[in-house]
RNA sequence: GCCUUUGUGGCGGAACGGUAGACGCGGCAGACUCAAAAUCUGCUACUCGCAAGGGUGUGGGGGUUCGAGUCCCUCCAGGGGCACCA
């Protein structure tokens, strides 16, 4: 690839850029007198070239990473991509996911923002009023952990990390509006996070509870789930303790069901995350009831009397064999006091892994209370209570009624402690008579049996039946239970947006009132020890009470990051407001329409922002008429590539390893000693397999383009992509092609603004009907965010330029420029810099961002005549080309007499013949 | 285990129930060139056949239909999510 450079012309060293867009045939005298330059390169001398033949032998390639640094500062200058509510066009929020800001861009970050900007220019061209910014999303982590390591501090760290970030994501030519940019650790926007936070709290959506925790006893912090790995922590390797502590939570569970109801709406996301969300939420219908206890272990207290279960089988009540309590059961603790066997069991059940295989594997274990409980409908059948592993205290009421036939776990524990099973649901075609269960628990459809009353009923007659006879005796209550928690959003961390809150011993939890917001980190912190650097820092927690202005303290805690981005699309409409949102322009920008990032954020980030807007209207932080953030979601596929191991089993970055040969012969070796290396499994680039390709360094030698279109190509963007040189090159292939079409093209077409020829020859309309074909299937493609499709469709429209620009005749050089022009159009989404340069290599001096997308002639989109395939019994025998208009019959009679087909009807009478109009011609014998 | 997706040439992938394999990569051949590179033009699912022309093909098996990659049932394989949620 960089042996071409000696030949790529230097064509805008003395480029104009205040002046606006130089014509581009002024770019081509220049180039004419640069030619000396080349003959003195050292690689190679070219053949002397004159004006004349320069046109017709080696033009000079396009120089992309000179050229695309030209139009990044056009644009910039311009202010091209700044949005505004005063712009004309309906608006468009343009939407993807703020990245985190680590230090160096990824593959997938550029196939992330490539899309987006795709999406965002298209709509820009279409006459949208399109608002598309970039944020950081700052918080966080790997700040504490460089701070630790570097000696550094977090915040330093980060800034610095978004610098270097930006300057990659603006080497990409996004249509970005970065007037609007902010990170989340900047001041002015915690602050308003702690306005959010206040306003919630002062709604009772935000309250401090007590919950089990995540504790690493080294670290001495709390962990986020993910950060619990086999039940140790992360960085310490410490085992995890589940304790007990004060936390702050946001009521997310007080819009369970809004939540889960509204995604129905929500038409234009994936389907797959719709189904995660609802799942996540896990709503389940059913009936709280109450058994009655008794026995001599039973505590004497009448609250320890009843015991209530939820269940969502109620119909299956007379097969309960035992109820079950959790070991995190009150009722659990109280008999615990006096049983140091049930003590042992209780923190038996504590041990043991927390990891979900672990859970899935546990061996049901199960401790007999000797307490029995009366069945609400049938008081004198008693069953055992126990205390059971597998029972849950976080769902329905932390106890259970065990029907060991329906249910697989309670058939597994029935099974252990020889508990009686008895089926009381019958397969629909079996007898109830002589049905035995076949070994394990039967939860599928079938009639009511050996239930008395409820015998012969459907499974639904018999759940509202239970329920309407326990609700007449008040021992039953119809109740929807979700699996959703409410979030818990404390941390013991620095680098967070602080929780504005200050405990008074006399007055307790006290808000920080807002004329003292915003509350600040400090900037004096270590991070030489574990623990939470705000919680000993010597002055930062001490204040007054804001009540009774005695001393008080601090909450010392930080937000979990998933706030921070749960709000930041509504702060990017109004960036600068002294509120969290302006309404207004809250109003006019959102939803977002179309938001794009990662299926890792298939649940959290999307419900928890999903949960804000609704928090936000509540508080009259987000207009009422938001009633979701994001209009559209689209979720991208992973960056992938080859992974490459050398010989003492080292991984090697691809730029280490060279190859001979292609397919099956296809080798590598290590460039340092010419080892042979193993090619091994594709996989999502990562740095610990070292199978990543820099941005950078793609863009420094190729171009962003380049690397848009390449990601842009060939894969669906939901799926994933396999970043390979061959695709990279072709790419690189495919931007000089374009270029050359375009010069090409601009030498042979007409004038700009020509007047439009009154006739036009058969292959000059030719031409026009793939030009407009092709303009709105790309246009088409880029709205569903096909991409790849197109992609193929720009290709085949390069084709059909190519073997068009030698014709002449009437109203050919028209056609031509009108097809250059669509190119150039059809290119600009994907790649603007070279759609740019091309514009003005047609004769233009306006920039295409500003163009509006040209509008398709239907006419030249339907063919005059058409082929139709024709089938004999369903097989494809020939084809037949026929006026589109022609009628049924008409199509019908050319069809029977072609050759093939009488051939294949092997002289059998017709029995039918179907014509479907423009489609197909089916012969029936 | 439950939910959810995906399965099409050597590869990435196209295809409102209507000519399967668009487009790209790779491969083969040709043009240009002293030669190479670059570029351009063809061909390229498998299979029988010299050809003309057949046959088979979208993970397997069944079904609906004049017609199925597409719809239905079922099984197999891969990816993702949830995972003792009563």
């Amino acid at each position: 690839m960089l042996g071409c450079i000696c030949r790529c012309f230097s064509i805008s060293s003395t480029y104009q850029i205040l002046s606006g867009i130089a014509p581009a045939l002024d770019q081509h005298r220049r180039l004419m007198a640069d030619t000396g330059k080349i003959a003195s390169s050292p690689l190679k001398d070219p053949p002397a070239m004159t004006a004349e033949t320069v046109t017709e032998t080696a033009r000079e390639r396009y120089n992309a990473a000179e050229r695309e640094r030209h139009w990044q500062s056009v644009w910039e200058q311009r202010e091209t991509f700044k949005a505004s509510t005063k712009n004309k066009g309906p608006k468009c929020y343009v939407l993807e996911m703020f990245p985190y800001p680590s230090g160096r861009i990824h593959m997938g970050h550029v196939r992330n923002y490539a899309l987006g900007d795709v999406f965002a220019r298209h709509k820009r061209s279409k006459g949208f009023n399109v608002l598309h910014p970039m944020g950081w999303d700052a918080f966080g982590m790997p700040a504490e952990n460089a701070a630790m390591e570097k000696k550094t501090h977090p915040g330093k760290w980060t800034y610095e990390n978004i610098a270097a970030m930006k300057r990659q994501l603006k080497s990409m030519g996004l249509s970005l509006d970065w007037s609007r940019e902010f990170a989340t650790c900047d001041v002015a926007y915690y602050h308003q996070q702690q306005r959010l936070f206040l306003a919630m709290y002062a709604k009772g959506l935000a309250y401090q509870g007590v919950g089990k925790v995540n504790w690493d006893p080294v670290d001495q912090t709390v962990l986020a789930n993910e950060q619990v790995i086999d039940g140790r922590g992360w960085r310490s390797g410490a085992v995890v303790e589940q304790r007990e502590m004060p936390s702050w939570y946001f009521r997310i569970t007080k819009y369970a069901d809004e939540l889960l109801e509204a995604l129905n709406t929500l038409d234009r996301w994936p389907e797959k995350v719709r189904v995660m969300q609802a799942n996540w939420i896990g709503r389940s219908e059913g009936l709280l009831m109450k058994y009655q206890l008794s026995g001599a272990t039973l505590p004497k207290p009448k609250k320890w009397s009843e015991l209530e279960v939820f269940t969502t089988r109620a119909d299956t009540i007379f097969g309960g064999s035992f109820c079950a309590l959790s070991p995190g059961h009150p009722l659990t603790f109280e008999l615990a006091k006096k049983n140091k066997a049930l003590q042992a069991f209780i923190e038996e059940c504590g041990r043991g892994g927390t990891s979900a295989e672990d859970l899935a594997k546990a061996e049901k274990l199960g401790f007999d209370t000797g307490i029995m409980a009366a069945h609400p409908l049938i008081p004198d059948q008693q069953i055992p209570v126990y205390v059971a592993n597998f029972v849950l205290m976080g769902y329905g009421t932390g106890a259970i009624f065990g029907c060991p036939a329906h249910d697989q776990r309670d058939y597994d524990f029935a099974a252990k402690y020889g508990l009686k099973i008895t089926a009381v649901v019958i397969p629909t075609d079996e007898n109830p008579a002589t049905y035995h269960l076949p070994g394990k628990s039967y939860d599928g459809p079938g009639a009511i049996a050996n239930s008395g009353f409820l015998d012969g009923m459907s499974i639904d007659a018999a759940k509202a039946e239970v329920a309407t006879q326990l609700e007449a005796l008040k021992k039953g209550k119809r109740r929807t239970m979700y699996r959703l928690r409410d979030w818990g959003l404390s941390r013991q961390r620095y680098w967070g947006c602080p929780i504005p809150i200050i405990h008074c011993d006399d007055c307790g939890v006290q808000a920080v009132p807002d004329d003292q917001l915003p509350v600040k980190l400090p900037e004096d912190v270590t991070f030489d020890v574990p623990g939470n650097p705000l919680a000993r820092h010597p002055t930062w927690k001490h204040c007054a009470c804001p009540k009774c202005g005695k001393p008080a303290v601090r909450e010392t805690e930080t937000m979990d990051t998933f706030v921070d981005s749960s709000w930041y699309f509504a702060r990017f409409t109004a960036p600068n407001a002294a509120t969290p949102t302006d309404l207004k322009s809250a109003k006019y920008w959102l939803p977002v329409d179309q938001y794009i990032g990662g299926i890792e954020h298939a649940i959290l980030h999307l419900l928890y922002s999903r949960f804000f807007a609704r928090a936000m209207i509540a508080t009259k932080h987000m207009p009422s008429s938001i009633k979701e953030p994001f209009g559209g979601l689209f979720t991208q596929g992973m960056v992938t590539h080859e992974t490459y191991k050398s010989r003492n089993g080292a991984w090697l970055l691809p730029g280490e390893v060279r190859f001979e040969g292609e397919g099956d012969v296809r080798r590598g070796f290590e460039i340092a000693n010419g080892a042979a290396v193993e090619i091994g499994q594709i996989e999502k680039m990562s740095k610990s397999k070292k199978n990543l390709v820099d941005p950078d360094d793609i863009i420094a030698s190729y171009g962003a383009d380049c690397a848009r279109w390449f990601v842009l190509s060939d894969s669906p963007p939901d799926r994933d992509v396999i970043w390979t040189e061959a695709g990279v090159a072709g790419a690189s292939r495919f931007i000089q092609r374009v270029w050359r079409l375009t010069e090409e093209s601009a030498d042979r077409a007409a004038p700009v603004k020509s007047p439009r020829p009154a006739t036009f020859d058969a292959e000059a309309i030719e031409l026009r009907r793939s030009a407009h074909k092709a303009l709105n299937k790309v246009a088409v493609s880029i709205e569903a965010l096909r991409f790849n499709v197109a992609v193929a469709q720009i290709y085949e429209f390069a084709s059909a330029i190519q073997a068009a620009l030698p014709k002449s005749g009437a109203g050919h050089a028209w056609a031509l420029r009108e097809a250059a022009e669509f190119l150039v159009h059809m290119v600009g989404p994907m790649m603007p810099h070279l759609g740019e340069e091309c514009w003005a290599r047609l004769g233009y001096n306006t920039l295409l961002a500003d163009q509006r997308w040209p509008t398709v002639e239907q006419a030249l989109l339907v063919d005059d005549t058409i082929t139709i395939a024709v089938q004999v019994n369903g097989k494809r025998r020939d084809e037949l080309t026929i006026a589109r208009t022609a009628a049924n019959a008409d199509v019908e009679a050319a069809a029977l007499k072609l050759e093939a087909v009488v051939r294949a009807m092997e002289g059998k009478p017709i029995r039918k013949v179907i014509v479907v109009p423009q489609r197909i011609v089916n012969v029936v014998v």
